[in-house]
DNA sequence: TTATATACTGTAAAAATATACAGTATAAAT
DNA sequence: ATTTATACTGTATATTTTTACAGTATATAA
């Protein structure tokens, strides 16, 4: 990330404490007020440079367009109540109400993609995976997954949490339990859905 | 708080998703795109019934001048940008600057108990405990500690993370796999700094 | 039956806003 | 000595945006 000028770190700042303060950007004319600039075009001018650095983007042509991509007092985002669902339930792990056991403030984007819930890991099948019952394992809602990921699969109202590995027709679920067995499905015969897959995990000690 | 009918139900949660997407407000036209009205009439009382009721508030004569003052979706709270340090640093795992590999922003009371950073994991001698290498172990930072604690253990600027054991002046630190072996320190010869304890773990998959 | 509240359309105008263009000044780099 | 980058002023204008006003339609309450 390329380094700002002095006066380039004010107009962020001015921006950022506005957007703090109002809850929406200031204009070209409000940032001048604030750091006493004369001209509109001051301000545009180093909001043009805080774009091209990476800063901020503008939406052109909309008033107050302006949106923090990288913040300098890094220190404050806003996190979500993210639903934790227990794997017990049957049937799809939905966001329904009575599915949700509680719920968990963090940031969605704390693992690498963003992910939707958590589900409680019930059972030690994915034990040699590290995975422990009662973790809490992040979940992506996606059906794009491929083989070796860690995924959520529904087959015949039961969900379970395992490998996955497909080969034409045979679907194979694959625990990390030497004492528990592969999941093997022809799907010409049975379905299955992929719920999701797995992009982190949490536990409490 | 007053009920919001059905129509400025949908209206505030168009601002909240706007805001959500590009970090400014709609401004009226925006809003009737997004809900389908053909004036921006429309959208203007709606706003004006939802500033009425207090959720939210309208600068006038600004573009885009609308705040939220209470969330719909009551669920965001702020979070803070947790250190991760490495493992592998020798001396204490201080928050200073050079020890600190990047900050993951996440509610501090995730956890139980709140903690103070995030220790990254270097080696396999946890790993029947289900802690990997470059797993996240939350350290709360503390002296005081119980057997069987996981804990974070300074020893001649050596850091470790190891199941505590104390038994009169004999400290055991205890691997968690067969390979390794428990380090025991006669706390009169030499002297032990417990940098504090795991509260829990995250990991990116 | 007559209000009253909700929920809109359609239009228009005043005000706010982005943004281009033409300059000035200064310090550092070539 | 001349270019280049930073940092502004000042003005003008097209566009965006708010916001008022005049209606229509429907359901509910008095």
């Amino acid at each position: 990330m390329k380094e700002l000028t002095n006066q380039q770190s004010k107009v962020l700042s001015c921006v950022e404490v506005y957007l703090n303060k109002t809850g929406f950007p200031p204009t070209r004319v409000e940032i001048c007020k604030e750091l006493g600039f004369k001209s509109p075009n001051s301000a545009e001018m180093h909001l043009r440079a805080l774009e091209k650095k990476g800063y901020i983007s503008i939406q052109s042509g909309s008033s107050r367009g302006i949106s923090i991509v990288k913040s300098q007092q890094s220190f404050e985002k806003y996190s979500e109540q993210i639903p934790v669902i227990g794997l017990v339930a049957a049937g799809s792990p939905t966001l329904a109400e009575e599915n949700v056991e509680k719920r968990i403030s963090c940031d969605p984007d704390m693992f690498s993609d963003g992910f939707d819930y958590f589900l409680k890991v019930k059972g030690l099948s994915m034990i040699d995976a590290g995975i422990h019952e009662d973790d809490l394992v992040a979940i992506k809602k996606t059906t794009d997954v491929k083989n070796g990921d860690l995924v959520v699969v529904r087959v015949d109202d039961e969900v379970t949490l395992k490998y996955f590995k497909k080969d034409n027709y045979n679907l194979e679920l694959i625990p990390a339990n030497k004492n528990f067995s592969t999941i093997t499905i022809d799907l010409r015969e049975q379905e299955a859905f992929v719920e999701g897959k797995s992009v982190g995990l949490i536990r409490t000690h």
